[in-house]
DNA sequence: AATACGGGGGC
DNA sequence: GCCCCAGTATT
């Protein structure tokens, strides 16, 4: 009887070994000229990994064009300000990031004398990057093997290989040992495999519309084979919106991200519909984040 | 292990 | 209107 191990990792190595090659060569065609791949820096690839976190490729385009065109450099967004590197994040997103992004350049100034570290505990550690970046900047910004397990990855893997319509909520040690398993031996190589295994599932096998017509692995995959099972039946990841405190989070940075001044939130006309109770307690999280400052002078008065 | 955290484009 | 997206940090 096999072991959970031998079950995740393959039944035949040599399937492993075909699927993957073949994914690497419909990534040489197929694959997109995105600016971040090739003809940037290290420090370009940072910033593009940290724009998608969780922000799809033709939103964060723009943004990396004009961020990377005013501060090309670690330094360069280090001399700015947290302020400005907000409002230059505009509308992507988890603002957070912004604030984060602005650390890194900050840490990669003082401690790793301006150049993006090549090593992935200390990528790591910085602010903002856990491990699925540091694993995408050390392959796409170094050409290093690494794991790279993004949304995508585990999609592909887990239908071609698993034939299962979606992957868990959240990755588990089984899935991250089976996904290191199938990363080429070679640096350029499992850095193509991660490029390419990211672009099918976000351009073929993506999360509710599967373009098995024009899938490499349609062939070999066993959920295609398996008839594309419980994809109609798989939990979604829907969160709510209209009337959160993420949406009045929004609404507030959205004030404060236009204004050269500081902003008398709490009795402004756009959020005379929001209760006061949020309104407060939305100000108060966006102070604790680091995102947002008081001004002490004027009571209900913020500024980035 | 669960939860908080934005915003918009595709369907 | 629902659903998803190159995740991370915190509890």
């Amino acid at each position: 009887m096999p072991t959970a191990a031998q079950n995740l990792a393959s039944a035949d190595p040599a399937t492993d070994t075909a699927r993957v090659a073949a994914v690497r060569e419909w990534f040489r065609d197929a694959g997109r000229d995105l600016p971040w791949r090739g003809g940037t820096t290290p420090w370009g690839v940072l910033v593009s990994e940290i724009m998608l976190q969780q922000t799809p490729v033709v939103r964060v385009e723009p943004v990396w064009r004009e961020w990377m065109a005013r501060w090309p450099t670690p330094g360069d967004l280090a001399a700015a300000s947290q302020a400005d590197a907000v409002r230059a994040w505009g509308r992507l997103g988890y603002p957070r990031r912004a604030k984060r992004l602005w650390e890194c350049a900050a840490a990669i100034a003082e401690r790793h004398g301006g150049q993006v570290p090549s090593d992935p505990v200390a990528l790591r550690d910085l602010p903002g990057v856990g491990d699925y970046t540091a694993g995408a900047v050390m392959a796409f910004a170094f050409g290093r093997r690494a794991l790279v397990l993004d949304t995508n990855v585990r999609r592909v893997i887990g239908r071609a290989w698993r034939g299962e319509a979606l992957p868990p909520a959240h990755q588990t040690a089984a899935e991250r040992t089976h996904a290191a398993a199938l990363v080429p031996e070679g640096d350029a190589a499992a850095a193509e495999w991660a490029a390419a295994s990211m672009e099918l599932g976000a351009l073929v096998c993506t999360a509710r519309v599967a373009r098995c017509d024009e899938c490499p692995l349609a062939r070999s995959c066993a959920w295609l084979a398996a008839g594309r099972p419980g994809l109609a039946e798989a939990p979604r990841r829907t969160q709510p919106w209209h009337g959160t405190d993420r949406q009045v989070r929004g609404r507030i940075l959205a004030l404060l991200r236009v204004a050269s001044s500081p902003v008398n939130v709490t009795g402004h006309a756009t959020l005379e519909d929001v209760e006061p109770g949020q309104l407060d307690r939305c100000l108060e999280g966006l102070v604790a984040d680091g995102l947002v400052r008081a001004v002490s002078s004027e009571r209900g008065t913020y500024e980035l």
